[in-house]
RNA sequence: GGCCCGUUCGUCUAGCGGCCUAGGACACCGCCCUCUCAAGGCGGAGAUUCACGGGUUCGAAUCCCGUACGGGCUACCA
């Protein structure tokens, strides 16, 4: 085949988008860059019970969030058109008076109560085939044709030939896959109510849009040789099918709420990067050459390719999506890093003036104060694994001249023999305005009160920690003193002095 | 029940007949660095030798057949 790769990413919008429509849309777009071909959006919306706008836009906003574009679908148009599967029902009429001018459909007159029954009967006896009877493929034809124009109820099932022999494909995944057409029973195209079903509407949309390769969920690499039945009773030939498999929760069961975040959503909203989410979801399943964990975009559609995606299902494991994410975080620099806080900081109500009735914005904040904010990047970026794993770490540079003393912290470093007078000694040395407020100069005079006091560093530094950071964890000392200003450093050591002093 | 698919360190994976006494990454442990925590550097443990049992072959994690376990389909859901 010489034509041009087209492939698909079909939702059905019942949720919004789950790790593992991601992961198979992220495959899908990657090959299509790879090939040169076109990637192309359609909305699965066929199920009135389940499918909402709302999540048709929310399924959209989570694929632009992870940075993937297609060429054709809702919001950008195309000439395969309309993309949402409710506004296609005419061809699938179209295609149904086809399969009967060729004979390859029927119309079937049992109930779902009837079919019901059989199965179970069927099943009761021990029987292997279960589908199906195909009770109503060869009544008379008068017969057929006086309940039609009765307007008797019925659905119309695919006439699955006989004598076909095995169907056989060659999955780009999994390989050649038989299935014995004993199996296949003349399952049903179009409901009683007139509309078509999955696997009917699946042939009919990616025929029409001419998908050359169809890469989705393993769960339907079963209901492929239906759908390639269907395609030849077109009288098409199928396109190429790769399936993937499933991705699992940790017990080794499918990944579903109960194993908590799921959906590209919630992952964005923990403070994962969408590079984190694509970079980690692009491994998993797939890999470039077995000592590659970190990939990027540009790479990932250089080199995808479905000979190297993995035929075993995946574990997610949050653990290392999150360092990836931390590797990101490491590397985006200042000023993106306030960019993308500023929503966590509005969430924490964080403002240099600190929780003042007066407080201007945070958005104003920010602008008036950038490079003081960028200052915390080089403190949290190697702290932190998700945006907002910050905000709990730099609480104290917002709190003001006070800070709330951890009860722990206070007994094992501001208890401590020596404390007292290492405070006494920092207050003394910060006090005086001859000392110019940076780094530098201020690590200088600190780191001269050890020796002076026969202190070990550690007392002296871990009680001004406290004292300041209100907590004997924290981001670097001399660093946050800086950021806390001379007023705020004197006073939160002061305030320390007085929970001590005994 | 039937059909289909899968099975390499805890996890993601490399491996497509000899380079494997199985490599990388996360996680884990230790040491170094150090004002705490991280980060970083170095090292370690971890796969009863590749689910198990048979073959094929001079030679198998890699090929074939069974078994076990797991998953999917078997709907007038998608």
């Amino acid at each position: 085949m010489t034509s041009k790769v087209r492939v698909r990413f079909a939702p059905s919008p019942t949720g919004n988008l789950h790790i593992g429509g991601a992961r198979t849309a992220i495959y899908n777009w990657a090959f299509a860059r790879r090939m040169g071909g076109s990637f192309i959006l359609r909305i699965e919306d066929t199920d009135p019970e389940r499918s909402t706008p709302e999540n048709t836009a929310q399924i959209i906003r989570s694929l632009r969030w992870l940075g993937l574009n297609w060429d054709e679908g809702p919001e950008v148009g195309g000439a395969y058109g309309p993309y949402l599967q409710t506004e296609r029902f005419a061809s699938y009429g179209e295609m149904l008076e086809l399969l009967k001018k060729k004979d390859a459909v029927y119309p079937c007159f049992c109930s779902p109560e009837q079919l019901a029954a059989r199965r179970e009967a069927a099943l009761a006896s021990g029987s292997s085939f279960i589908g199906y009877d195909r009770s109503c493929r060869n009544l008379p034809p008068d017969d057929v044709a006086e309940r039609l124009s009765s307007g008797a109820c019925h659905t119309w099932r695919l006439k699955v030939p006989l004598d076909h022999g095995p169907v056989i494909f060659d999955d780009l995944v999994f390989g050649e896959t038989s299935f014995p057409i004993e199996q296949l029973d003349d399952f049903i195209l179009v409901r009683s109510d007139g509309t078509p079903t999955y696997n009917y509407v699946v042939v009919v949309d990616d025929a029409l849009m001419q998908i050359t390769h169809v890469i989705r969920g393993d769960d339907h690499l079963s209901n492929t040789p239906k759908q390639i039945l269907v395609y030849e009773a077109l009288g098409l030939i199928p396109p190429h099918f790769a399936h993937l498999s499933m991705i699992l929760g940790s017990d080794g069961k499918r990944l579903s709420k109960r194993h908590g975040a799921t959906s590209v959503e919630a992952f964005a909203d923990e403070g994962y990067f969408p590079e984190a989410l694509l970079n980690y979801l692009a491994l998993l399943g797939w890999s470039l050459d077995g000592e590659t964990t970190l990939i990027n975009a540009e790479l990932l559609t250089e080199n995808f390719s479905l000979e190297r995606v993995s035929k075993n299902p995946a574990v997610f494991d949050e653990t290392k999506l999150a360092w990836i994410n931390g590797v990101y975080l490491k590397e985006m620099g200042a000023s993106a890093f306030i960019d993308a806080l500023i929503p966590y900081l509005q969430d924490y109500g964080f403002t240099r003036s600190g929780s003042a009735a007066d407080a201007p914005g945070v958005l104003a904040d920010v602008a008036a104060n950038r490079s003081w904010y960028e200052a915390i990047y080089p403190l949290i970026a190697e702290r932190a694994k998700t945006l907002r794993d910050v905000c709990p770490q730099i609480a104290y540079l917002f709190s003001g001249g006070k800070v709330a003393l951890d009860e722990k912290s206070v007994e094992k470093c501001l208890a401590a023999p020596g404390a007292r007078e290492a405070l006494a000694s920092s207050l003394e040395l910060l006090s005086d305005t001859a000392l110019t407020w940076e780094l530098a100069p201020i690590e200088t005079a600190l780191r001269a009160i050890p020796e002076q006091l026969g202190l070990k560093p550690k007392v002296v530094f871990q009680a001004l920690r406290v004292a300041l950071c209100g907590n004997m964890v924290s981001p670097p000392l001399f660093e946050s003193i800086v950021l806390l200003s001379r007023e705020q450093t004197l006073s939160r050591i002061r305030n320390a002095q007085e929970t001590t002093s005994f």
